[in-house]
DNA sequence: TATGAATGAGGCTTCATTCAT
DNA sequence: AATGAATGAAGCCTCATTCAT
């Protein structure tokens, strides 16, 4: 029996070290991803990293593209999860919720969103991972349902301006993509104020679309730099 | 002298056919990268489209990133000329003209804006072309005095809110970058509206950072044409 | 006592579970090679369908060469067996017994002759089991005695034409490896009378170097069943 | 005018220079493939033994297998012509000059018809040069027709027995693709005999099926070795 | 003893760039 | 001046074999 038991633990503990290996190959290929262009990153470089023979690498992805799509669906998960959490709590009245949450969630480590974004836009084509990305699609529009039903609400309630509800999620959506490019932009980036722009433009992201009252913004930024003398 | 003139003519009708081939080479670049993914052009059939040989490529590009950058400054040019004429007439009193000239720009051809995006993404470290790097650099950066001075103006006159001038039109930046990439996105671009869309998001930007006043949009939402008096 | 047999017993069964895998680690690879191309079939898969682990495959096969030497040996003692039997018929006075027997045997699972045929070719450089294809070698040499013998007294009765002894057993052997080339080739093999085809060719190879009378098939044809009383 | 004319020469003769490549590419593939074991042969040693580099193998043919397919398309062509060639004079009343042609032409570079039968085999299932490989079919099924009508005539004439025309020159192939293996198996190719053997195959390739009459073997064989004494 | 994860040599192919004609 | 054939570095991926557990 025991020996049946140590058999099962050792099962386990073979998966275990399977899948931390998996990780170690995942961190290396996002060090790598973070620290050089996407296409000098080569899949012998990332074994190396991982401290792993390049013919291992392929014992946990069929092919260089299914690191990547990894990569992009751990993280368009991560945001799934945040985002679903925001729509609970603005269902429950912080009308503004889902967006700041989102937004905070995007900027939270902007180099790994735009990694993605930039991942996104180079396996577009790929044939092989097709089925990773129709799930990453699939993921998103898993959430639009909740997004559409939340956005009616809020419209209903006056809160939103009276256009198709997701006119206000895909505008959310456009404009944290901005903001998470513009941090890395080599046109802008030598700013130091990265932080409260950031902010600044969260706060617009969480209130634009909003109608009949005075511009959220005025009223709630937790920005101390900007004194609003009326309020 | 006629043979002086006629040797000057020749030589300038020379320069035209040359700065002609010039721009052959490019639009052939810009039809390929605008209809294939863009690591699949290669110079090859870039010189094949414009009809010339490849070596000819050469001729007028020291590498094949110099032709990517080329393009990139191109459009980069315009949009700076579309933003110098918004601020002219912003600084006329049309103060929403500046940023309603720049979303009307960018997403007039959202699909060549977008390429330079990536474009602009791939070069990034290419260590050729630092050059043209800095004068695409050097271009955004002479806008911003004026934008600068511009944004203050409007928010002494209590148009935008009280934060540093660049915020406002760095929002608009990304509001304009996400807003192309919304366009193409696999996982939303299956909407049909996107028009309309566009114009709720141009809304969004031209009135985003405005103070102490209704929402804009409340008011000229679907009406792009509707002037605002009060600005 | 008992437990010096049972000892013994204990051994003698766990080299008849050794042994049956080892025929299972054959079978796999057998089915295996008869399913797909030759250079897809890898050790890794073998292991698969033998339903062990790899590792367990390099306990009974050296290198994976041994297992397709093994392949073709196997085979080859097959047929030198049925070859045998046919020569000894033949010395009892059945003139043909040998071929006609040499030939069902090599046609009677074509697709097998003829992986074995394919893994001569491919082996025939392998250094490691050099020591395989020699015995390979030698078990054919071994019956050139018998044949030439054989040959050598139907020529002397003036059944078979007077040339050096081999070239009518190599002139079979030919045959029936074109035979069975003939049953897979993609070039012909769209035809549906195979198995007419086979006895037609069976039979040329039966008579063919035979002498001093009518030719054996134009009395046979047909029906290989018809026996030959004057040989 | 000159002019003109040199330039039409210079373009033929860089396709003559270009040809002349492509057939070093070819010839170095096979004095490879002749010297040692296909697989053993990669692209940069072709590209080596040709004295070219190993892009440039990839002008002149899409991939390795196409290569390969050449080599077999050729060689495949010069013996539909040689059989094409014996066809008209068969039917012009030398009744065995078909066949006997045809085992002259591949009997006269066993090594090269051997290496082409191998490399049928290994591309069967190529999904590139698909194509090529149907030409190959299609070249040998053009030849059908033609053998067809000659077996039926001399099946009708008496001289063939009579089965289905395609039993003859089936037979025929699969005796001659016997023999050249024959000439390089390792079991038997330590004899020195070769020559003699092949025409003495050659000749049951040229009588066998025929019916009526003394086997032809007996009284044409043009080996002096054998003596016919009742002729 | 059986296992299967790890290895890395080596194959095919692409393409920016050069340079002789 | 225009050309395009030639180049070869570099990337991805496969798989026979090993060895620690």
């Amino acid at each position: 029996m025991s020996n049946k038991t140590s058999s099962a633990d050792r099962i386990r503990e073979k998966k275990k070290i399977f899948l931390a290996r998996e990780q170690k190959i995942i961190d290396a290929a996002l060090e790598l991803f973070l620290k050089e262009s996407i296409d000098r990153v080569t899949v012998s470089k990332i074994a190396a990293v991982a401290g792993i023979g390049k013919g291992t690498v392929y014992k946990h992805f069929l092919t260089k593209n299914e690191i990547l799509a990894r990569i992009m669906l751990d993280y368009e998960r991560n945001i799934t999860n945040v985002l679903a959490e925001g729509i609970v709590k603005a269902e429950g009245g912080d009308s503004g919720a889902a967006a700041k949450g989102y937004f905070q969630a995007r900027l939270e480590r902007p180099e790994l969103d735009r990694l993605v974004q930039q991942l996104e836009v180079r396996l577009a084509d790929a044939s092989d991972i097709a089925e990773q990305l129709e799930e990453l699609h699939a993921t998103r529009r898993s959430n639009e349902e909740s997004l559409s039903t939340l956005m009616t609400g809020l419209i209903g309630e006056g809160v939103l301006e009276d256009v198709p509800p997701h006119f206000h999620y895909l505008a959310c959506w456009a404009l944290a993509q901005g903001a998470v490019e513009l941090c890395f932009n080599r046109s802008w980036n030598y700013r130091t104020d990265t932080k409260e722009l950031m902010e600044f433009i969260t706060n617009i992201g969480v209130t634009m679309g909003n109608r009949g009252q005075y511009h959220a913004n005025a009223r709630q930024s937790k920005s101390a730099k900007t004194p609003k003398p009326k309020k």
